[in-house]
DNA sequence: TTGAAAGCGATACCAA
DNA sequence: TTGGTATCGCTTTCAA
């Protein structure tokens, strides 16, 4: 297009697209305004009047120099960011967790936020919440894989944001809480067993690793569902890995470890569990009743249909709205909402 | 600790903790220095010799205020970044996946890269390049669950991204490819069907959105397989929800079909589908062959043993010492690799 | 060994 | 209606 005096530019050392990024300064300049105008126009600032033949101009500047902002001086300059940092450390699987994700992101996005998912693996809780802040972040919702200490959270705080939430087992000072008591899962998995007559009852305990923080909660809950049992039960931690090996293994000592029902972690591990049982002839639900969790559709598919616990989580929306609300609102004091809602589905493994 | 003569604060409103964030003039000042050696001592300039009181002056000071630096300004002035992008819009499930997810981001981390994920969920082609763009970001590595469009490759170069990697089904002109060639798994399955002398072959094509950019290329694959096949092969897509309603549905057609074989996608769709055929009445694998792909461990628990492709994914460190390599050596033309492996795994229900 | 100051890119106030 | 300019926080060159 139009040829503009440029700036005595370095010499071109062999490489073709060492050619420096365009600045809104650039846009000024092949536009014949000021760089004020061009911020003007490209923010479309509605206090000031600019002619539409000056608009037009810096438009086409800009495009002809396929002029990008720079999110950094944007930010430094105006004080404040809208970003949303979702921590990551293990990308979690499962389609309950994912679908919520993407409902979060959608939904933050439609507020104008810009969500930012900063993977955070082998950094520790302090590390990590420092690594964070360094993003000046108007929010951080820690989904619960990394232990967010009160530190940390002061130091976010410190840094700028105005929202930390935590969504997950644990309850963090100083911090927003969405509670996902994970021990209501176990609860209803064993007042379920229970109901129909067990008493001697193992759950699975996962060897795989980051899985802890939901599993240990998970048996705490189990464990209380049997003590408030009228009439006492027993309640066996079994480890298993997710492999045939070690559920076959398992399955050969089943029958001395004397137990009439298991709660398996999730339906993964109740898929696992149940078909090494069942070659090793063990009769379900005759001799040993089994449950999962998750209400997976594969679960469904299995002879006998496996029976679940059922989770309900919040919505992602839900959970962008708080986020917008505490940003715009940061004075109050932190809150605490319990969202996980947990029910057992008797299907006929049980 | 020390008090410090504070400079004149604006009237607090009543919020507590509306105290500003504190900056590097702030240590400075607390520590009695100026601004470039408190800068010095925290980036350990080793081309500077700080004695070894004023390291401790400073850095006690930096503790005190919870002083964290600001990325954005730190990456203005250095006039580039460390982030990597990877651009998100489904989040995808799958184990493989996660942990190929995993994997690479503690690679890029370890060379000292900060990962981001952005999500683009609603963001077309461009759009998105251009939001991502204005983070700067020194690599993008895109997932291929966005369509990156040449324009796009362009505005990111352009915006100082040295490396521009896709990872996916599909190639785009001026960025780096790690092709997964989706046809590859179809054309594996397909093969293993014809070995085992079926020769009228469904395909099963999942209605979920989104799966279109894997689902599509399996079956052209499939199509392809039949089509060398010497003797002649039949492909038939059978379009499939993931519900057992559907999967029901179809199996009820299932005779009026007269198909011997399918290959359903992926392992989940399979163990779907075989369920819904032996409720049917169907005999598997005598009356209809079954494969999937992804071989899942919930595959092999099934009776008869789920068959499956099993896909042998790039790793997570590769993918990070190709983006550390462009980056450092940004000069060279686009390169391309077929980075899947597929091949048939036979179990019992082919 | 330390400090003063320029400058990265964008914005918004104040003048013209 | 438009332009000049101070400013955000940090790094780094140059001078002391």
């Amino acid at each position: 297009m139009s040829q503009l005096p440029e700036p005595p530019s370095p010499p071109r050392p062999g490489r073709p697209a060492e050619r420096p990024v365009p600045t809104s300064a650039d846009v000024a300049r092949l536009a014949g305004v000021s760089r004020a105008t061009v911020s003007y126009v490209l923010n479309n600032t509605s206090a000031v009047r600019i002619s539409e033949p000056t608009r037009r101009k810096v438009r086409e500047a800009a495009e002809e120099l396929a002029y990008v902002p720079h999110a950094a001086a944007r930010s430094l300059r105006a004080g404040h960011t809208r970003i949303v940092l979702l921590p990551t450390a293990h990308v979690p699987v499962g389609p309950l967790y994912g679908s919520f994700l993407n409902e979060l992101q959608w939904d933050l996005r439609r507020l104008d936020y810009t969500v930012v998912q900063y993977g955070s693996l082998g950094l520790d809780g302090d590390e990590a919440a420092r690594a964070w802040a360094e993003l000046r972040p108007v929010a951080v919702v820690s989904l619960g894989e990394i232990a967010l200490t009160p530190l940390g959270v002061e130091i976010l705080k410190r840094s700028g944001a105005k929202a930390v939430i935590t969504l997950g087992p644990q309850e963090v000072e100083g911090a927003h809480a969405l509670v996902l008591d994970q021990r209501e899962i176990g609860r209803r998995a064993v007042d379920h067993l229970l109901e129909r007559g067990r008493r001697r009852i193992g759950v699975v305990m996962p060897q795989e690793p980051g899985l802890e923080l939901f599993s240990e909660p998970r048996l705490a809950g189990a464990r209380t569902a049997a003590a408030t049992h009228t009439g006492g039960a027993r309640v066996e931690p079994l480890p298993l890995s997710y492999t045939e090996e070690s559920a076959a293994g398992l399955a050969a000592r089943w029958d001395g470890l004397g137990l009439d029902a298991v709660y398996a972690y999730n339906d993964e591990y109740a898929m696992l569990l149940m078909r090494a049982l069942q070659d090793a002839g063990t009769d379900i639900p005759g001799g040993t009743a089994v449950i999962g969790a998750d209400d997976l559709l594969l679960g469904r598919l299995l002879r006998p249909r496996l029976s679940t616990v059922r989770i309900d989580l919040v919505t992602g929306r839900r959970l962008a709205a708080l986020v917008d609300r505490v940003v715009r609102d940061p004075g109050g004091e932190p809150e605490r909402h319990d969202v996980m809602g947990a029910r057992a589905v008797g299907r006929e493994s049980t």
